[in-house]
DNA sequence: CAGCATCCCAAACGATACTG
DNA sequence: CAGTATCGTTTGGGATGCTG
């Protein structure tokens, strides 16, 4: 699919597949998910429980694409009824600290952002009169 | 909005102001946006050249959160025609560093997240059969 | 418990035309 | 050049009901 697979990826180019990695980890549910995996293992509806908003429909959807991709192990007990646990693989232990570093960003800085949005909604407001 | 004010911010309820703020820090368009801006200022139509895929409409918008979010910083010189030019603001490279990380990270295992849906995808066919 | 299948709606997006 | 405005379509996602 790369048109010059020869050449370093570029994610600005469309058809680069770390665009296609890119669109998937830069994801919110992605982010908050590997946020929660990154302590422990965790079973599908305690993660359900855990994310306020998330729907069954797309955290089923975002598990099934992050194995997919290599990033978690999913392993199902044979219990009654059936216990699946979520985990991080090697492969998205690498990746867990950093998008961490986003969920931190988040909490270090939301004065300042919201700050900005009241400052920039004032001037908005202003020169509209 | 935050229905617990005094406690510290937990983007995984669904009202807590970092929650809107991961949504857009955690996506795919702001960080290859941020990517670029990390290296020099741009103008509108050099990132809508660069960013292959990102429609007119899109880049305006974001490039608009972005600057609302406190992120960027917006100059327009009164040339003929008008010239705008967009770089990261303070806030914005206290963050640019964090997510170009997601970029590298892509770029860094984009052959083993390949492999490892193939690997998937070869399971999947296998049992169905 | 851990999902999948279906229906349905709202939001996102591309394409196009237009403007200071 | 750097956008805005509108429109039609596509997609994402919620709600619900069902299953191993």
């Amino acid at each position: 699919m790369n048109p010059n697979p020869s050449m370093a990826p570029n994610p600005y180019s469309r058809q680069c597949p770390t665009r296609l990695v890119l669109d998937r980890i830069a994801d919110k549910w992605t982010v908050l998910i590997m946020g929660l995996l990154r302590q422990r293992p965790w079973r599908f509806n305690a993660l359900l429980r855990e994310i306020d908003g998330l729907s069954q429909k797309v955290l089923s959807q975002t598990l099934k694409r992050m194995e997919r991709d290599g990033l978690v192990h999913r392993e199902a007990f044979p219990t009654v009824p059936v216990t699946v646990e979520y985990s991080l693989s090697a492969l998205g232990e690498t990746l867990a600290g950093s998008v961490n570093v986003l969920i931190e960003w988040s909490e270090t800085h939301i004065k300042a952002v919201v700050a900005a949005q009241q400052a920039y909604d004032a001037r908005q407001s202003g020169a509209r009169q």
